[in-house]
DNA sequence: GTCCACATGTAACTGGTTACATGATTGG
DNA sequence: CCAATCATGTAACCAGTTACATGTGGAC
């Protein structure tokens, strides 16, 4: 149940339209949790009917017509308690490893060419968060909000860091196979 | 659709029953691939209805009963076509990082507590993983199936040896906030 | 003979994905 | 006015999760 806490978290940055939000999933938010823009609607209305945002008003709720939310104190709160709770992580998947650990009972014929295509993808995200890092974060402001936004900036950069090498180093591996 | 081919793979490595293919799932290939009996059970339904695998002979179909299934040719071509295929990375999700992103909004307070158990559980992991390297990767063993095996294995250690570091990391920038 | 662990399942629900529908606004 | 784009939604489906049900075999 984490995609209520990314939308309030996001409406809490800025109240937006859905399809504001759902431009902001693909880009920041969108990094560590995705979503379409059929779930986002979905969950909007959820929230409303909950309680926990609102839509501002003077915004008619006509189909085609912008609507702005912003997020109530119930929304605030559920937030700030589903930060602290203690959850358990999530069993971690990845379909790459679990097609290597195929291909080395079916043969690797084939998966080379995609292993470069993953590579090239996460040589590009990186580029990217990097950019980001010098563009948002330049040496010298720390507020809270700053160090923290950063300290998950880093955590980004250093997975596709990983997942470079890692890659690079399995293909050497693959090429050199008996 | 990954299940389906986590089971191939794991049968091909040795036939096996329901319940051993879930303590399977529990160590190794659930590493990168988890599933739960239930899970398990409905996909080697659909698997032998789709001709891809078969319950050895003279092992009785009854409820509370043992039942071996193993890999017909259809299910390791199946395996191999999927494994050769191209297929996209899905996008990656992190409550962890969006808990943080959250805790930039509405505060820190409870969050650190969780982080140093999310440390501790990721040591394990570690420890677990580099056991398994010196138990079933010595030095000087090189069949290609080796090789793949061990190559996966260590995005496994590197991983979690990623997020020691950043939780570490993590604590400090925590305790050191304004 | 009863209890417990082993083993296989069923059913209901939730969240994410895919495909499609509909209205509003703007540029040519 | 027509097409393209913006914006909001509906519906059906599928995979994963949670809770529960049922039968077998061995230990005591």
């Amino acid at each position: 149940m984490s995609l209520p806490h990314a939308i309030l978290t996001a409406l809490l940055e800025r109240p937006s339209s859905g399809l504001e939000l759902t431009r902001r999933f693909d880009r920041s938010i969108g990094y560590f949790w995705s979503a379409t823009h059929q779930q986002i609607y979905r969950e909007l209305g959820r929230l409303e009917a909950d309680g926990a945002i609102r839509a501002l008003a003077a915004e008619q709720p006509a189909r085609g017509q912008k609507k702005r939310y912003e997020v109530l104190p119930a929304g605030r709160a559920e937030l700030a308690r589903w930060t602290a709770a203690s959850q358990d992580p999530k069993p971690h998947r990845d379909v790459l490893l679990l097609r290597l650990r195929a291909a080395a009972v079916v043969g690797t014929a084939g998966v080379e060419a995609d292993l470069r295509r993953h590579l090239d993808l996460h040589r590009r995200q990186l580029a990217e968060y990097e950019e980001i890092e010098r563009r948002d974060f330049p040496p010298g402001r720390d507020s809270a909000q700053d160090r923290i936004q950063h300290l998950v900036l880093r955590a980004g950069i250093d997975l596709e860091t990983f997942w470079t090498k890692w890659l690079t180093h399995a293909l050497e591996e693959l090429a050199a196979l008996p």
